[in-house]
DNA sequence: AAAAAATTTGGACATTGTCCAAATTCGTAT
DNA sequence: ATACGAATTTGGACAATGTCCAAATTTTTT
């Protein structure tokens, strides 16, 4: 049984990952493979085709990982917004060409509008469990929801590109718990005492 | 009198902020000017350098911002950021490569991280000067300076990569007001009521 | 064992950024 | 005004990129 295909994804997320999509060449990763360009068009058309079953891995892992977690309590969501942060470090090459795949990766902008959708409204039914449960305070002065949601949405998405720029000297562990401190700062304000001792609890957990 | 390096770096300005920079090509850049590629090589010998004048000159817009500004009140602070977010949006092909630019610009690299060090100690001296002038309030029980800075430099260096992914279809004036409010946001729990009335009067000021 | 299907090869193509010697234009001193 | 030297512009070459395809090879099916 040939496994050509896996092997293929398996080389090129590495290499992405190690030096960036726009700089990991084709006939490098061919190279890699003890192959010749032409094999990887023949399972990939186009590098974008490539990239794209990248996307959909990551998609894939990712829908997993919310269904894993109790999203009507701050820990569970927090514990979530970890195992998402890792499975976006696996695949982390697309987050440092985000901006450069969406314009010009025209078929997956469709899909990625589904997928944001999906997540906001993922959060926006959380933080009402939440406030429903007790973790979060009614508050009618402040639209809660949409301003958790825009704080936490920036912070999901770009906290691999802000660590590519600021914290390169930093490990792994340590940039993740930074950024999962981050998140966690936007609950804060908006925590009940019984939702404050659940971010303090998972922030002790993760240190 | 020549200017050609003068029209060749606005041009590049144009093609860049359209296309990205690494999509808008050198004799593309060429024949809008009317010349050749080699001649723009004359004035700027690598894609990079020309980049790099790109950068230098936002570098300098930020720091005449940063002078213009009282960054002992909230107010001034805010309408700080948002000049900056101006001044940004006219070189928004940096921030839509910003994670490339980093890792294969090594030149740069040094130079934005005194940038960034200068930045963010400007920040931490107006949280300061605020909580001294009775905008923000004192509370010994969290690091709120480092905790605003971090919130706040993310937005600062990714809201535009974040408004080409989510608020393509929106106005620049709709995307800059969302992401000041963002940035006040983040002020408004540590704020006194002098420093609400002052983010207030910014918010309404700014729609 | 033969035929068909799947896979792999090797090279072509247009495009990219970079580079350079020759040609041209420009400013200045005579 | 003219001639010289410096600054600028040209046109083409180079290696590297992603894409593409007909032919060769391997694998599977009949």
């Amino acid at each position: 049984m040939k496994n050509t295909k896996e092997l293929i994804v398996q080389k090129a997320l590495e290499l992405f990952n190690e030096k960036g999509i726009e700089y990991g060449g084709m006939r490098e990763l061919a190279a890699l493979l003890n192959m010749r360009v032409g094999n990887i068009t023949y399972y990939f058309a186009t590098k974008d085709d490539l990239v794209g079953e990248l996307m959909n891995r990551l998609a894939e892992a990712n829908t997993n990982t919310a269904k894993n977690y109790d999203l009507a309590s701050l820990k569970g969501l927090l514990k979530m917004y970890r195992e998402m942060f890792h499975n976006q470090y696996i695949y982390k090459c697309l987050f440092m060409s985000l901006v450069h795949l969406f314009t010009h990766h025209k078929g997956l902008v469709e899909q990625y509008k589904i997928t944001e959708k999906k997540r906001k409204q993922r959060l926006a039914d959380a933080c009402k469990a939440m406030i429903d449960n007790g973790y979060l305070k009614q508050d009618a002065d402040y639209n809660i929801n949409g301003k958790i949601i825009a704080h936490v949405s920036l912070i999901a998405r770009f906290w691999i590109s802000e660590s590519i720029v600021s914290y390169y000297d930093k490990s792994t562990e340590y940039v993740m718990c930074h950024y999962l401190n981050l998140i966690s700062d936007e609950f804060l304000p908006y925590a009940t005492s019984k939702g404050k001792k659940d971010i303090e609890a998972f922030l002790t957990e993760i240190t």
